[in-house]
DNA sequence: GTGTTACGAGTTG
DNA sequence: CCTACCAACTCGTAACAC
């Protein structure tokens, strides 16, 4: 929903670049969404204008210098990279990797995306029918959702309050209500269970159901299924759906935005059809392509589906950077159909965070993080988790975002714990001014049995959201940070969907202990590990020097994507560049897909030797034994779709040639 | 060499 | 009048410590 409100630019204009594709970045999502705004480019320019000279327009200025910059350096590498690669080879091996992925295409399960209209809105409007017809947005400081009225105006979901305002002054704000939306949201997903029981939601308002069976059984079609479903829904709830028909979940997803309101779009089967319909799709619209990315694929001429063909030679030979995989697996319209309930395990992380006005007393934001410590307490034991490590996070005033963690050899779950690590790291930051402040804790431990009956594990109690009750309950010191806490609820109702559901599903086992797994207690040492001595200065540095203009070798800029330049912590250690850091090979080849060289070192891993992987690249990959996380090696996706892939591009180039029968053993490690 | 830690970036809803 | 731009999560990458 958000602020993606910074979008991204096309070519801008010589006159004044920076602007140009500033405000496009301030400016919204529109690119994609359907049939809002009247006209695009004059919203563009209020929003731009009245966000003008504001800390948060001084730093998204910044941001799209730097993407700006990693952009040039991208399109520097492909200049490099492209001389002397024998095209034609490089060409013909993507066109079987091709080939290959669609040899693997599966059309025999039919999968929908469900979509709720407006979700917020609707259910606002129902209790409120006064609103009808009006332009409205849910939620204050920052909108969680707008009425199609007001997105007429330009008006979107996480957009500030006084920005929409603007450009639409008779907006009414409406509160959010948050229990209402929980509830509305477990009667539409036991409609959808009916289809599918082991349906995926995929937010308060969304999800993925295969319907194959289903349909099968009562031999209805896709469609009718859908628009059955869809009428019921409606029926007994009086809110509208919109659904995508398709053969896996990407292009499902994409579907259901097609007809938007209340409409539903169904994707023909087979090969033709599916090619045809990503052909104009624009990148954007895939699910996994953000707006950085968007901007990048940009650079390289990549606006469509149909361009990823057009430069699969560049992709190719930078599949670090874009990721050939994933990249052709969407220009084909392949993506998972897998449809399930996600499980437990797959959590992470789990953490805590909140935004207030600018603070920089001390105390203050000491009992905020101490608040935040017991909202993350009680969400951890609610939910059963334990973690080894804690991260603080803060945001400056500026917008800066910083991370700071600590490991520890035990589980931490209670308040206190939290707490104190938590102040460690932020005291050891100095005098900062700050506007939010989280902890997140890490390294997960299951405190409730991997449970022998999975089976109903979701949904049952969706209304313990913890989060949102937490926030709602105990809040002592706030008052004294607050005004008015208005803006706070705000934030508490700000965006709920996903991991409110997430948070239900999991919430059923019965809790149990499982010993201790000690898998990680190794590192013991390395935990101690004391700060890099020069990396003080490299904080966010109070006081009244702006973090952009210390000197390098005392705060070393953040690192880019494209060519790291190392971190803060690393300043005055290693001094070579490791992103060229040439593995030791024992043998060289020539890459079958790209045809630069390609090393092979006595474990049998691979990698290209003229730019990209670093040796710990190749540790990693070692490391990483099963191949999984696609094989850091080259050639294998790194932008990373949501939608998991069923082969590799590494793994293709195993099976093509017999090459390094050792990786294989080794992989099985 | 292996395993671990730390931090920024990016995406999503 | 002024309002003042999110939260949660995952990943890749580099460095460190034995």
């Amino acid at each position: 929903m958000q602020m993606q409100n910074l979008t991204t630019s096309h070519q801008e204009p010589p006159q004044s670049q920076e602007t140009e594709s500033l405000v496009q970045r301030l400016a919204g999502p529109s690119s994609g969404k359907a049939g809002l705004a009247k006209d695009q480019t004059e919203i563009n320019r209020i929003i731009a204008d009245v966000s003008k000279g504001s800390k948060f327009y001084e730093n998204e200025k910044k941001k799209d210098r730097e993407l700006t910059e990693r952009i040039n350096k991208v399109l520097k590498t492909r200049d490099e990279v492209v001389k002397g690669v024998d095209i034609r080879k490089v060409e013909a091996n993507v066109d079987r990797l091709l080939a290959e992925m669609e040899s693997q295409r599966d059309l025999t399960q039919t999968i929908v995306h469900v979509d709720m209209d407006a979700f917020y809105a609707s259910v606002e409007l129902l209790s409120n029918p006064e609103l009808a017809g009006k332009p409205f947005g849910v939620g204050r400081g920052v909108l969680t959702t707008a009425s199609y009225e007001a997105r007429k105006y330009g008006v979107r979901s996480g957009m500030p309050g006084f920005i929409a305002k603007r450009l639409c002054p008779d907006l009414i704000f409406v509160q959010n209500h948050f229990s209402k939306y929980m509830d509305m949201s477990n009667r539409i997903m036991a409609i959808f269970k009916r289809y599918d029981p082991n349906m995926l939601p995929a937010g308060c308002d969304e999800g993925y159901l295969n319907i194959t069976a289903y349909c099968e059984e009562h031999s209805i079609s896709a469609e009718d299924c859908v628009r059955e479903m869809r009428r019921i829904v409606f029926e007994e709830t009086k809110l509208t759906v919109s659904a995508g028909i398709a053969p896996n979940k990407m292009l499902a997803k994409i579907c259901s935005d097609r007809n938007k309101p209340n409409g539903q779009f169904h994707l023909p089967f087979d090969r033709k059809s599916i090619v045809a319909f990503m052909h104009d799709l624009s990148i954007r619209k895939v699910p996994g392509i953000g707006r950085v990315n968007e901007r990048l694929l940009e650079s390289i001429g990549i606006k469509t589906c149909a361009d990823i063909f057009t430069h699969r030679v560049v992709i190719a030979l930078m599949d670090k950077q874009f990721g050939l995989h994933f990249l052709l697996r969407t220009h084909l319209g392949i993506a998972s159909n897998e449809v399930q309930p996600i499980q437990r395990e797959e959590r992470k992380s789990i953490g805590a965070e909140r935004t207030f006005p600018p603070l920089d007393d001390r105390d203050k934001l000491l009992q905020m993080l101490e608040h935040i410590a017991s909202e993350l307490e009680s969400d951890m034991s609610r939910n059963g988790w334990m973690g080894k490590t804690v991260t603080l996070k803060y945001k400056l005033d500026t917008y800066q975002v910083f991370t700071r963690a600590k490991s520890l050899t035990r589980y931490v779950s209670s308040k206190q714990e939290l707490f104190s690590i938590g102040r460690d790291l932020f005291v050891a930051e100095g005098h900062v001014k700050v506007r939010l402040i989280g902890l997140r804790v890490t390294r997960l431990k299951d405190l409730r049995a991997p449970s022998p009956a999975g089976i109903k594990r979701f949904f049952e109690s969706a209304n313990s959201s913890p989060r949102k009750r937490q926030k709602l309950g105990s809040e002592g010191m706030r008052d004294e940070i607050y005004e008015n806490d208005e803006q706070e609820k705000q934030h508490m109702d700000a965006m709920p969907g996903f991991y409110e559901h997430e948070e239900a599903m999991h919430h059923v086992n019965a809790v149990e202990e499982s010993e201790d797994d000690q898998r990680g207690m190794v590192a013991e040492k390395s935990r101690e590990r004391p700060r890099p001595p020069v990396s003080a200065p490299a904080r966010p540095l109070t006081s009244l020097v702006k973090l952009e203009d210390v000197p390098r070798k005392i705060s070393p800029p953040k690192p880019k994507p494209l060519g790291r330049e190392r971190s803060k912590s690393d300043v005055g250690q290693r001094s070579k560049d490791p992103y060229f850091d040439v593995p030791n090979g024992k043998q060289a080849q020539v890459c079958p897909i790209c045809s630069r060289t390609l090393v092979t070192d006595n474990q049998g891993l691979n990698a290209h030797v003229d730019f990209c992987l670093s040796r710990s690249a190749i540790q990693e990959a070692r490391s990483n034994g099963g191949g999984t996380s696609a094989d850091k090696s080259e050639h294998t996706a790194s932008a990373k779709p949501p939608f998991g892939p069923t082969l590799n591009g590494w793994d293709f180039l195993m099976a093509q040639k017999e090459t390094n029968p050792r990786t294989k053993d080794k992989k099985r490690k």
